[in-house]
DNA sequence: AACAGTGTCAACCGCCATCTA
DNA sequence: CTAGATGGCGGTTGACACTGT
């Protein structure tokens, strides 16, 4: 009856991932792709579960993923998106390449928040903060408030929908389909790991697969793996049934036209 | 130098909708 | 049809780093 669970609990580790087990993982994947995350730990030398498995895939390992902290558009982006969404992570960061709804998730309750409050905007209505703050003798808080708002370069628009004259580039090219942080023209990956992956590298010529990790990531990984299977067959990159989902080079890369992409990697679609 | 307070973020927890035997 | 597993999601935690006293 039903299926079997998805992992062993007895004998589970937990805790911090080590180079090795990462190591352990981004082989399994790049091998066989994304399949049963249930069957994840078994085939790959893991002793963690499955679901741990799939965490530390999307939120860390994901070769489509930028680094670092969200930068201005981004983080105005984030801004309208939960004015519309609320806290619906993944929903958000559907909209933003290569970020993770977790790490939307904390740039928010880090940064952001705490960012609109000295604004005098509740993170939560994302509307002025009660007008008593108003009636109050000006405080420092709202002093800075007000110099950072004059100061800030990319202006916080209303999202309440109550400015008719609301326009901004981000919602505009979303509106015309258009990715407001992705030009395929362009590398936008700051990441050397993610330069060297460029769809261009590694689907055009999946031999490349077999590289060092630059920078800081070197020393925690050293060589990486291998080119899944001799012939580098990438089209587990564009294997949609197997996951149920978008894999991550469609939901990563979504504004690019992934027929092209796909006939490049010489990938049945 | 030692300690306390604060910030950051990776990872875990628990819930829920969906899937499947 | 149903019980139970799976995958996904949002909330929370805890370890570590950093800063202030």
């Amino acid at each position: 009856m039903g299926r079997q669970p998805c992992c062993d609990k007895l004998g589970v580790k937990k805790g911090p991932w080590t180079a090795e087990e990462d190591r352990k993982l981004v082989n399994f994947i790049l091998t066989h792709g994304q399949c049963c995350w249930r069957a994840v730990p078994k085939l790959a030398g893991l002793r963690r579960c499955g679901k741990s498995c799939r965490l530390r895939w999307t939120n860390y390992l994901r070769p489509d993923l930028k680094r670092g902290l969200l930068n201005e558009a981004e983080e105005s982006l984030v801004i309208d998106l939960h004015a519309t969404l609320g806290n619906r992570w993944s929903k958000i960061a559907a909209r933003l390449p290569g970020r993770t709804d977790n790490e939307i998730k904390n740039h928010w309750n880090t940064h952001i928040k705490k960012k609109l409050i000295r604004m005098g905007i509740d993170p939560v209505t994302h509307k002025p903060l009660q007008e008593q703050a108003n009636e109050q003798v000006p405080s420092k808080a709202n002093e800075q408030a007000k110099f950072e708002v004059s100061n800030h370069e990319t202006p916080v628009y209303p999202c309440d929908g109550s400015s008719d004259n609301f326009s901004s580039p981000i919602i505009d090219n979303f509106s015309t389909g258009k990715s407001p942080s992705f030009d395929p023209n362009i590398s936008s990956f700051d990441d050397p790991w993610m330069n060297h992956v460029r769809w261009e590298t590694f689907l055009g010529n999946p031999s490349s697969w077999n590289f060092m990790f630059e920078g800081d990531r070197q020393e925690d990984y050293g060589e990486f793996g291998v080119c899944p299977s001799a012939g580098g067959d990438p089209s587990w990159l564009f294997n949609r049934e197997s996951t149920g989902v978008e894999s991550f080079a469609q939901s990563g890369f979504g504004d690019i036209d992934m027929s092209e992409f796909a006939r490049s990697a010489n990938v049945r679609s």
